[in-house]
DNA sequence: GACTTGCAAATTGTATACAACATGAGGCTA
DNA sequence: TAGCCTCATGTTGTATACAATTTGCAAGTC
């Protein structure tokens, strides 16, 4: 693994895990040291995550955590509306069956652990459901709306934090995940795009939810 | 200006002109003796277009010039399609007045450039175009919606190269930029997404005829 | 004759030393 | 005492030296 790639995943780690607080500055030293590689690839992975929004350059002041305000909340929801059902159509319109087996595995392993609550259900939940979204855009083959909506489903990694589910909202959104694999296999984009529509809007009431009874 | 900058620029600008044609290698030692700056901040320049998606990055063997086919122009202009109608509903519902006189001075330029055609109007107007569509960007206030479509503003730069414009089409463009103004004046969203869509949709048949005709 | 293996050149990746710049504290002066 | 100036400190920005990896070519062998 080259240097550049462990330094950005030491920091990315850091702000995602909570270690780096929203905010906190990120000195090229401090982080060299701690990733246990020098200043220049260091470097090169702050401005990797610069690009990504996950941190901010203050002029001759190096790199602070991106911090994420309610109206950043509003705006990635609202271009994660607009996006991912495009995505969702354009996946309907050319996915293979192999992908869409891949799929429908994803969306029945989330339904399981929607409705057994095991131990650390939430986190898998979560994996499963990146997983899941990150298939569908492979699916839809457009590098740069790919490339658009990965900024974009960084964040939510963080503000995941927020969501506090109420009974009955797991299992809706695993269900939405198993309609849109009968969309996509259906090869019915119109479908495909309003169910991903609704799932996107469903989260986003489930987040400001979440976030205002704090 | 920086160095960092210096080489960016000088590696961008030499992408748009041609200097740098599609597909050829951009050695660090190269473009670092061009700008007459070192090769660290070349790195930081490259892996910045490369975010810009300007360059790619063969593994091992350095950057190269990004090349667009038509399927890229497709899926650019698919998303601008998509990202700048919603850019200019924000827009109209945001817009100060005084950005608003701004809007309408660029637009009334664009047009007497268009009737009148003096030498070298193609470019004048290009860049009024620019400076138009980035400042519907800034009213609409929003900067991961302005993040994402610099993106995909960068390569039509590229792309314009394909553009002929037939009798009345830059009339047309400009008449479109002028109508989208009254509807940003008249703080009507609907109207201001609607004309954007037939803007870029004109514009991608624009430059598709362009492209078929070599 | 074709394939493999080793070497050399070139290029990227990394580390470190140095320069420039901004910042803040402390003392000096009015 | 208030304001300003100076200097020390820390941080980023840049240059350069060095290491590691790859690629192309050539020579040797089967």
């Amino acid at each position: 693994m080259r240097a550049a790639d462990r330094a950005y995943a030491t920091v990315r780690d850091g702000i995602l895990c909570g270690t780096y607080a929203a905010g906190s500055r990120l000195t090229e030293t401090e982080v060299a040291q701690t990733a246990g590689v020098s200043r220049t690839p260091v470097r090169e992975a702050l401005r990797r995550l610069h690009a990504e929004g996950l941190v901010n350059f203050e002029p001759n002041h190096g790199a602070v955590v991106a911090a994420f305000e309610l109206e950043d909340a509003e705006e990635i929801f609202e271009l994660r509306a607009l996006l991912e059902p495009v995505c969702a159509r354009r996946a309907a319109e050319r996915a293979s069956p192999d992908l869409i087996a891949e799929l429908r595995s994803l969306s029945q392993q989330q339904i399981e652990e929607s409705s057994r609550r095991a131990a650390g259900h939430l986190a898998r939940i979560g994996a499963l459901n990146d997983q899941f979204h990150r298939l569908i855009q492979r699916a839809a083959d457009s590098p740069r709306l790919a490339k658009t909506l990965s900024g974009l489903i960084e964040a939510p990694l963080i503000l995941r934090t927020f969501a506090q589910y109420a009974p009955g909202e797991l299992q809706r959104s695993a269900d939405q995940h198993l309609e849109l694999v009968q969309a996509i296999e259906a090869h019915d984009g119109a479908w495909a795009h309003s169910i991903m529509h609704a799932h996107i809007l469903a989260g986003r009431a489930t987040y400001l939810r979440g976030r205002r009874s704090r």
